[in-house]
DNA sequence: CGCAGATAGTTTGGTCCCGAACGATCTTGA
DNA sequence: TCAAGATCGTTCGGGACCAAACTATCTGCG
């Protein structure tokens, strides 16, 4: 496959290229890192596990986190998902439309608009979701299995860092 | 501030939500932290780096990869960029028409087409990559100091696992 | 040679994505 | 009480994003 870099040759010649700057070289291969396993994971789940479903991955992880919390507030599912609350808006009408989940204004506070899965929603997320597992477990594969723990606390402390 | 979550409350309640479920929940823990994490971090790095050359993550990361390699043919950037190869035509002609780079047409194959950056581009990079550096050792420093090898080479694993 | 198939980049159509501006609603303090 | 400020979700404009369709080019085999 001509034109193609291996993960190797491509740390090589960043080495190379960047020989003599005074920079942190050990945090730039964790976050250079970080962003490709992440990208490679989100890629792979959404070719094997999402596409039968014809599901975005905002989609997915807008209806999961529904899922798990019952029932959300837009600006808790936007932090929790990743986006800003523009783009958030957005997909709920996109899950609406496909009836997956329903708004409902808030009662006691005549602003906040609350989240719920349509029992069509319920049903995809408890079909999907042992699936979606099966690609995490496929993806982390590689990595020592008393070692998991400790990566994911890793990864807990970059989104703390990363913060503020 | 109500209505957020904080970080263990949320795992907390994926556990319970989840409780009897047959799941792999330590590669779940890893993954959502993955996402998390490089979620997190590009957020951070757009707001606190990119923003103030009114450049986004994909713009940026294309430009350092062409910067990387000197010059570059399109598919392997889309490759190292992690985008499809139609997103990175717009990513291009959007920074070819900011004079950042230069879409050359191959000579002894003429449908290839390779990147070059500008003067102005490699004078951009130049000074914004110290710049990055300093937010990847920022959204890095939670961590053991000795750990981060490790943390990379874990990623790594991650992204080959990913890509099959 | 010449044409069938492979390969490269672009275009198209539809969704995601964000910051900023906006309207609606709630809270607070004089 | 009621106006100023805070907070919430939506809308708007413009870029990123992908799969699929398309054009142009190259390769190889008969």
């Amino acid at each position: 496959m001509p034109g193609q870099h291996t993960l190797d040759e491509t740390e090589s010649q960043v080495a190379t290229r960047l020989a003599g700057m005074d920079l942190d070289f050990e945090a730039m291969a964790v976050t250079a890192n970080l962003f490709r396993a992440a990208n490679a994971a989100r890629n792979q789940m959404e070719r094997t596990v999402l596409a039968k479903s014809n599901l975005t991955w905002t989609g997915f992880v807008v209806l999961w986190v529904a899922w798990i919390w019952e029932t959300a507030e837009t600006r808790e599912i936007a932090s929790e998902a990743g986006v800003s609350k523009a783009t958030l808006s957005g997909v709920l009408t996109t899950l609406e439309s496909r009836g997956l989940l329903e708004r409902k204004r808030g009662e006691r506070d005549g602003r906040l608009v609350t989240v719920e899965l349509t029992a069509a929603g319920k049903k995809l997320m408890k079909g999907l979701f042992p699936e979606f597992n099966k690609a995490e477990r496929h993806v982390t594969r590689g990595l020592d299995r008393p070692q998991l723990p400790a990566i994911a606390e890793a990864l807990r402390q970059i989104t703390q860092a990363a913060r503020d």
